[in-house]
DNA sequence: ATGAAAGCGCTAACAG
DNA sequence: CTGTTAGCGCTTTCAT
C-alpha cells in the first residue's frame, strides 16, 4: 500500500497524509487528531512513502557514491565501513563502485555515478589522472569530495593526509635507526600522492646527506602485480638497501612476497617500514612498523563536507608511526 | 538536457527519442534516420535517459543491496568486489550496507532495504536469527539470496559452503598430523553456519575415537573482542589443546593476539588452522594453513540466480585446505 | 513511422 | 485545516 491508497482508505487527499508521514503537520497545520489517525493507520498497514517517488519529485536519491580503487585494501573497506555508518546517521545510502585499480574503468564509473542522481560523491581515486576523469569532476554539478590518492589542482574540496611529511616521518624514522640505504617501494608514480610521498622521503634522505639508489627505488602501479616485481628489483639489486619503505598498503604484501621467495630476512637483510595500518600488521612474520592514517576521521569529514551546506576548504591531516618488529637496529658505520 | 528536451530540440515527441534511445527502434519501427539523427544528438549533448525517471515508470531501481557483517573481513570485501564487477556487466548498482555484526543493526538495514524498490538482495546474515529477520525476509516480494552464514529453513535460496564437511576437513587435517588435543574457536553459537562447522569437527573428532575437552571450546561471536577472549581462554586452558580451529575469519585474528600476549607458540606449541583465505595468509607468524572457500564462484552465482530469471535451488560448495606453516606433524603418543 | 496521453508515487504551490 | 492540481522524467498503450 502506498500513501495515495492510504489516504483513501482514510478519505484524506494524498497531500495531507504526505504531510502527517513526513513531520510536516505543524508547518501545515494539519490537525493532530488526524495525524495521529495517519501515523497509526500508516503503521498498521506498514505503509511509509516510498522513496523512489520523494527522490523523483525531489530530483535526489539520498544516496552518496563511494568510488573506490579497491576495497579489498583494508584501508579503503574501513574507510567504507565508516562512511556508510555515517551517512546512515544521516538517513542516507551508499553506492559502492571499485575500479579495480584501474583509471579507465573508474572515468566509466565516474560517468555513471554523475549520470545518477545521487546527492553526492565521494571518491578515493585511482591518483592517475586522465582527461576525462578531471573533467568529468571539473564540470560536475554534483557535490564531490576527494580522498586519499587525491589529485591536486582540481576544483574538488579534498581530504588527505601530508603526505610529504609522512613520507618524511617514515624515512626519518630510518635514519634515526641507523640505516644507511634506504629504499622504496613506489605506487604508480604518476599519482599526486606516491609523488608527495616519495618526496618526504627524497627530502629526508637529502637532508641526512644520503645519496638514493635508483636501483633501490622502484614500482609502477598499486596492483598485485606491479608490487610484487617492484619489491622483487629492490630486493634482488645488488649492493641490497638496509630498509625498505612501502607507500602503499598493497606494496607491503609485494615486499612480503619478495622477501620469501628470495629469502631476504626482515629485518636482519633489510627493514622495512610500511604505509597503512592493517588489521594484521602485528602478527605479520615480523610483526611490521606502520604509517597509520586516521581512517575514521577522514571518513567522518568527508560524510560532513557532504552533508553540511557549509563549504569548507580541504583538510590536510597528519600520519603516525606505529612501531614494531619490522625495523632492526642498526650499528653506524664507519 | 533530458530526453523531453532533446525532443523537442529535434522536433520529435519524446516517445520516438526514448525507443531510439533505447534500443527499441526497430520493434516500434522508428525509421533507421530517425534512430540515427537521435543518436547523434544525443551523443552530442551527453543525453542519457535518467535512470531515475525510468526507475519510477519501471518499478525497479536496477541496483541490488548488499547486506554484509563486516565489509573489513577480507572474505567479504572480495565478495563485495565481485559482486559489484559482475552485476556491472548487467547494467546494475549496488547498494552497500554494514551491520558491523550487530543483528539488531541488520533487521533495520534489512527493513529498510526492503523499503526501497532495488531489484534484489544479496545478504551475507550476521547468522544470528531473530524473528524479526525472519519474517522481514520470508515476506519478501524481493528476490533474495543469502550467502555463507546462511540462516536455514526460511524460504530463500542460499549459497553457502558444505560446512560440516569443511569442519571435518579441518579436524582431519590435524588429526593426520598427529594432534590429539584439538580445541576450537568457534564464532556465534547461534549461527548455523558456526554450529555446523563445529558439527564437523566434532564428528570427525569422535570418528578418530577423541574426547572433545570443554575447555578447548570457546568463542561467543565474530566481533574482535569475542574472538580475543575465546581464544585467550582456550590458549590459557591446562592442558592446553595442541591445535586449534578457527572457525572464522575473525577468529584467527584472535588467536593470533591472543597467542602473543600468552607466549604460546605456533606452531610449536600449538598448530592453528584457520577458516577463510586471507591476503595476508602466507606472510603471517608463521604462515597459515587455511581452509579456504571458492569467494568468486559465489558471487558469481549470487549475481546469477538474481539476476536470471531461472529461479534455481540452494548450491552447496566444497572448500579445501591451504597448506602452510601453522600445522605442525605431531609424533603420536604412545 | 510517429505522437498524444496516461501514469509510476510523491509533494509543493496554490486554493479554499 | 484540507484538497486540487501539477509536474519531477520516463515509457507503454493506444491512436493515427
Amino acid at each position: 500500500m502506498n500513501v495515495s491508497e492510504l489516504a483513501q482508505h482514510l478519505n484524506l487527499s494524498p497531500t495531507t497524509v504526505s504531510r502527517a508521514l513526513s513531520g510536516q503537520g505543524e508547518k501545515y497545520r494539519v490537525s493532530a487528531a488526524t495525524v495521529q489517525r495517519v501515523r497509526q493507520a500508516a503503521e498498521k498497514f506498514h505503509v511509509s512513502p516510498d522513496p523512489l517517488g520523494t527522490s523523483l519529485r525531489s530530483g535526489k536519491l539520498g544516496m552518496i557514491g563511494l568510488l573506490v580503487p579497491d576495497i579489498t585494501n583494508s584501508f579503503f573497506a574501513q574507510l567504507a565501513r565508516c562512511i556508510e555508518l555515517e551517512l546512515r546517521q544521516h538517513g542516507m545510502t551508499v553506492q559502492l563502485c571499485d575500479s579495480n585499480e584501474d583509471a579507465a574503468v573508474e572515468a566509466k564509473l565516474l560517468q555513471q555515478m554523475l549520470g545518477r542522481r545521487l546527492n553526492g560523491l565521494i571518491i578515493a581515486p585511482v591518483g592517475r589522472t586522465s582527461a576525462e576523469f578531471t573533467r568529468a569532476i571539473e564540470s560536475s554539478p554534483m557535490p564531490i569530495i576527494m580522498l586519499d590518492r587525491i589529485v591536486p589542482h582540481l576544483n574538488v574540496p579534498t581530504i588527505s593526509l601530508d603526505n610529504v611529511a609522512a613520507g618524511r616521518l617514515a624515512a626519518e624514522h630510518l635514519i634515526k635507526t641507523g640505516h644507511q640505504r634506504i629504499g622504496c617501494l613506489r605506487g604508480d608514480h604518476e599519482s599526486f600522492t606516491d609523488r608527495q610521498r616519495f618526496r618526504g622521503v627524497t627530502e629526508a634522505l637529502a637532508d641526512a646527506g644520503f645519496e638514493m639508489n635508483s636501483d633501490w627505488i622502484s614500482g609502477s602501479g598499486y596492483t598485485q602485480a606491479a608490487s610484487l616485481t617492484g619489491a622483487g628489483a629492490i630486493l634482488d639489486s645488488d649492493p641490497r638497501p638496509d630498509a625498505v619503505i612501502a607507500l602503499s598498503g598493497q606494496g607491503i604484501l609485494g615486499i612480503l612476497e619478495a622477501a620469501q621467495e628470495l629469502r631476504v630476512r626482515i629485518p636482519e637483510d633489510v627493514s622495512i617500514i610500511a604505509f597503512d595500518e592493517q588489521p594484521w600488521s602485528s602478527f605479520a612474520n615480523p610483526p611490521l612498523t606502520t604509517v597509520s592514517q586516521p581512517t575514521q576521521q577522514m571518513a567522518v569529514e568527508a560524510v560532513n563536507s557532504l552533508v553540511e551546506p557549509t563549504s569548507r576548504p580541504s583538510l590536510v591531516l597528519g600520519a603516525n608511526i606505529i612501531e614494531r618488529k619490522s625495523v632492526q637496529l642498526r650499528k653506524a658505520l664507519e
